[in-house]
Formats: C-alpha cells, sequence, structure tokens
DNA sequence: AAATTATTTCAGCGGTTATTGAAATATCTC
DNA sequence: GAGATATTTCAATAACCGCTGAAATAATTT
C-alpha cells in the first residue's frame, strides 16, 4: 500500500458519519447493505451520504452493486486489513519481533463462506 | 477509546506531512527528536511544522517537552495502539475469534538497526 | 406511460485546513 | 545586555469539507 493510499483511506475514516456507515457495512458483512437502509440506520439525508459513499469509495474502502433500484454499499476489508497493515508496519518498524502480526480482518460473521484466505 | 479519539487521531494522521512527522518520530524513538531536526528532515517551515505538531499533540499522538531552546516532539506508542486496537476491533466486531489481536506497537528497538520491510 | 421509490447530481453556504510571511517569544552565548 | 538560535504566534488566503434544498436520473409498479 502507498503512502498515498493509506492518507486517503485514513482521511475517509477520519469523521463521525462516515466511520459509522464504515462500521455499519462492515457489520452487515460481504453483501453490503442499500444506501437507503444505511440512510435510515444512521438518519442521515440521502445526499449527504451519497456525499460520503463517494468519499469511501473513493479510498477503495467500500464497493457499489446495483440490485434493482437500489444501491449496495460494501465494505472492503482487504482495504482496511491493507491499511491496519500499513499503519503497524509504520508503527513497528525497527522492532518487528514485538509486534503482534498485522491485524486480519474478516467479515462479521457471517456467511458460510471460506475465512481463511 | 472512544470514538470521538479515533476520529481524531485517524484526521490527524489523514494528511500527508503529518503522517511523515509522525512516522519519523515513530523511528526516532521514545527519546523523541527536536521540531528542527525534523523541519530539516522533511524540509517544512517551522511554522508550518508547529501547526501541525498542534494537530498530533491535540490528538495524543505526540508529547513535547523543552529542552534547551529546542522543542523534543515525541510519539505517543500507546495511542497509536489504542487507535489499532479500536480499528481492529471495530472492523472484526461479531467475529472477533477469527481475527488477530490488536497489533501491538513497541517504540523502535533503541538503535537504528536497518529492517527490511 | 404515469406514478412511485431509490439514489444521485448540482448549486450554494459557512466552517475548517494547510500554507505563507512577518513578527513575537524563549533560551543560550558572548 | 546584545546577538544568535529555536520555535511559536498572528494575520491572511486559497482550497476543501460537510451539509442543505431542489432538481435530475434510474428502476419498478400500476
Amino acid at each position: 500500500m502507498k503512502k498515498s493510499d493509506a492518507v486517503a483511506a485514513l482521511a475517509a475514516l477520519a469523521q463521525d458519519n462516515r466511520l459509522d456507515v464504515f462500521r455499519l457495512l462492515v457489520e452487515a458483512g460481504p453483501e453490503g447493505m442499500p444506501a437507503g437502509s444505511v440512510a435510515g440506520a444512521l438518519k442521515l439525508a440521502p445526499n449527504t451520504l451519497t456525499f460520503h459513499f463517494d468519499r469511501l469509495r473513493d479510498a477503495g474502502l467500500v464497493t457499489v452493486r446495483r440490485q434493482g433500484r437500489s444501491m449496495i454499499y460494501a465494505a472492503r476489508y482487504d482495504a482496511m486489513n491493507a491499511l491496519l497493515d500499513y499503519l503497524t508496519k509504520n508503527c513497528c518498524q525497527g522492532a518487528p519481533d514485538q509486534c503482534a502480526p498485522a491485524a486480519a480482518c474478516k467479515p462479521a460473521r457471517g456467511k458460510r463462506e471460506k475465512m481463511n484466505a
């Protein structure tokens, strides 16, 4: 992960509503959830939510797909893991032995997916 | 760690120059380094650097102490660990068993040992 | 095809951010 | 104390942020 990617991801998460959105999507699992449900859960105006989704997406932290008239947003666990990995590496450089390996982040309890990848 | 603290820490790190500053301080170890050396290493104007230090400090990521006419800034590893922990917990909630424990972050081992990335 | 639902786009606004240059403060040396 | 060094404070500015309201687009239902 490049530094610019890390900065982008950090910036995307460094906002109250966006952090909430991302957490909600993480909880929702790999299938994600429709924008409207997120708006309802977090009580955000739909256009405001679009604004935040755009930022999360630009930072590579979420994906979107259309399903009927709904847009389904889903967290990208790999991106989150890459960020944690980057921070850990940068934090622990010089003392790798004393640091736990980068935290692995998997979808919240979900679907019978293979968890070891 | 409260959400507001996490957001503050994320925001503090979500800026090119500040991320550089923090990384440099992490490398510098617990003793920290004087503001002037940071300015020299990163080629930042001293007043600009003060601005960024203030933000890192407000976010609890660095400490300062005066030594003669120099101000010595040092990374707060505990704060960084708390952030990683927060992100990990929030990322892995619902599937705690499947996630690696929070990364532990220690000061870079005393000397300037070259490490492979 | 008209009406309904879901989401995005657009324009605008006040607030914040990162930077610069000039001046001020603190400390040390002579 | 005068002068030099290290850092901060202050004022100004352009750029970006997060939010709102109104309108547009897309897909579904009738």
